[in-house]
DNA sequence: TATATTCTGTACCCATTAGTACAAATACCT
DNA sequence: AGGTATTTGTACTAATGGGTACAGAATATA
């Protein structure tokens, strides 16, 4: 992104991954309507023409930081999705979120259900973006357990798009929890009642 | 609140109460960081001045419509706890979740979820009364759950804190999935699946 | 009708908002 | 060293943010 190269001219003084990830913080904690330019650039440390000149705008920026966030080493939702049975995939995605959400080396909660839940209208590409990401994660979801229903680890009478949605509803309730300042302890019993839900394999 | 008789000077031309009714609606879907001045008396059809004397600033009106909203008859949640046994306690809270939040006489989701999940530093007031509602409603279903547990209508070993927090979880969650355009069928199955893991009574 | 009281509408206040123009600064490449 | 390319910092803009002063309008009481 940005530039592929810049051997020419005047260097960057800062890092831009790490900008990037300050402006996450930024964005995480405070939503992107109550963030403003001023949190961002104080965060990051640069000054507003970096930022319009590396980033974009303010709705570019929060787009890649919630790149970097569904990309960064700690996600646990998507590589959940690869584990070997759906009793399985379930754990690590609740658990996961468990520990994801009370992490204290970032803000708590998920920036992906909190960015932009209710907004104003100059958000509301961002907040539509927010909302597909969380369909998507649904949508992939579903398509695992359909899988395994068609290979015998799920009843054939399951609701798949329920046990999706159902699991969905829970992470994200999970994640206004951790924003409402619930412990990873506390999360786990959430986790593990939550579970008693999923059916066994047939 | 505000004047308890005003039988003198000039009359009010507004009705108090459709008017806050209608900063619930703008504040619900807009989030309080998200929602102008303008937003509200736009939609309150009254100019700023009246609006400040009649409610007093942003953050008062705020607090004044979430109260408003709790106290609203078709409210669901204080009154499922007059239930008399727990299923019967956790099915109408959660049914009627599904039915409130996707009710579209007024904005998808709650209100207390999202008025104020992540925000600006000027709304901390302001997210600390809706995290302080959503924890008093836990507490609150905690007590009855153990209420239950003392009649033997739950069992002696079940964790009625965590049990709370559960059903708390899900309902959070089901604001956002409305929040994201889910349809009350669609959350009556996360209902269906959650109560899976209600014990009981032994 | 006069007066006290309250509310409404306009017009303003200052701070902050997102975003930008431009010149000085710093590098690479001859 | 000189030219070119890029970034940085300062200083700005126009618009909007929450909030208020004040004069006139509308009522009850006297």
């Amino acid at each position: 992104m940005s530039k592929t190269k810049a051997s020419v001219g005047r260097p960057r003084s800062f890092d831009e991954n790490e900008a990037l990830r300050k402006a996450l913080d930024v964005f995480w904690e405070k939503g992107y309507d109550g963030t403003s330019l001023s949190d961002l650039t104080e965060a990051m440390g640069i000054n507003k023409p970096s930022l319009y000149a590396t980033f974009g705008n303010k709705d570019q920026l929060f787009l890649k930081a919630i790149e970097m966030y569904e990309n960064r080493p700690c996600q646990f939702f998507y590589p959940a999705l690869e584990e070997k049975t759906v009793e399985s995939v379930a754990q690590k995605i609740l658990y996961g979120a468990a520990a994801s959400f009370t992490d204290r080396s970032h803000p708590q909660g998920c920036v992906i259900v909190q960015g932009a839940l209710s907004c104003s209208e100059t958000a509301a590409q961002v907040k539509e973006a927010l909302m597909n990401k969380r369909k998507e994660g649904e949508i992939k979801l579903r398509e695992r357990l359909e899988c395994a229903q068609s290979h015998g680890d799920l009843p054939s009478d399951a609701n798949t798009a329920a046990l999706a949605r159902y699991i969905g509803t829970v992470i994200q309730g999970m994640a206004v929890q951790a924003n409402n300042g619930a412990t990873e302890q506390e999360l786990i019993e959430v986790a593990d009642l939550a579970l008693k839900a999923i059916p066994a394999h047939e």
